[in-house]
DNA sequence: ACATTGACGGAAA
DNA sequence: ATTTCCGCCAATG
């Protein structure tokens, strides 16, 4: 029963781990939980995230895997995502992160095993 | 029950 | 590099 339960919490599990100053995509959380559950599914639970959930989920530091900040609408306000963002020292041009390589924080690699 | 939408992603054209 | 299309799965109309 509930299995979505289950998955948000292993969603807001990998966020929380996420360091600051780097961010990560909803398809490598997805791909890290397993492909069962697809990225849609990811920003779903980071959806509720906002509403059962505290503010102790870091959605900010979550993007596409085109680095831009396609989420900031779902903040208290649209330039929120980008200030907290630059505040951790990345610099965000046009909702869109800069050297998203270089910031992008793989929880396959990084967490691996 | 059917169609559209969405904090997505990858492959193809 | 850009646009288009498809797969994904739950929510919503």
């Amino acid at each position: 029963m509930k299995n979505h339960e289950d998955f948000f919490q292993n969603v807001y599990d990998v966020v929380r781990l996420i360091p600051k100053g780097r961010v990560t995509s909803y398809g490598a959380i997805a791909k890290y939980l397993g492909t069962a559950r697809s990225s849609r599914m990811v920003g779903w639970a980071m959806n509720a995230a906002h509403s059962s959930r505290q503010n102790d989920v870091p959605a900010h530091r979550v993007v596409n895997r085109n680095g831009e900040l396609t989420g900031k609408h779902h903040f208290s306000t649209p330039f929120l995502m980008k200030e907290l963002l630059e505040k951790e020292g990345i610099k965000v041009v046009k909702d869109k992160i800069k050297n998203f390589n270089k910031h992008f924080w793989d929880p396959m690699k990084e967490l691996e095993l």
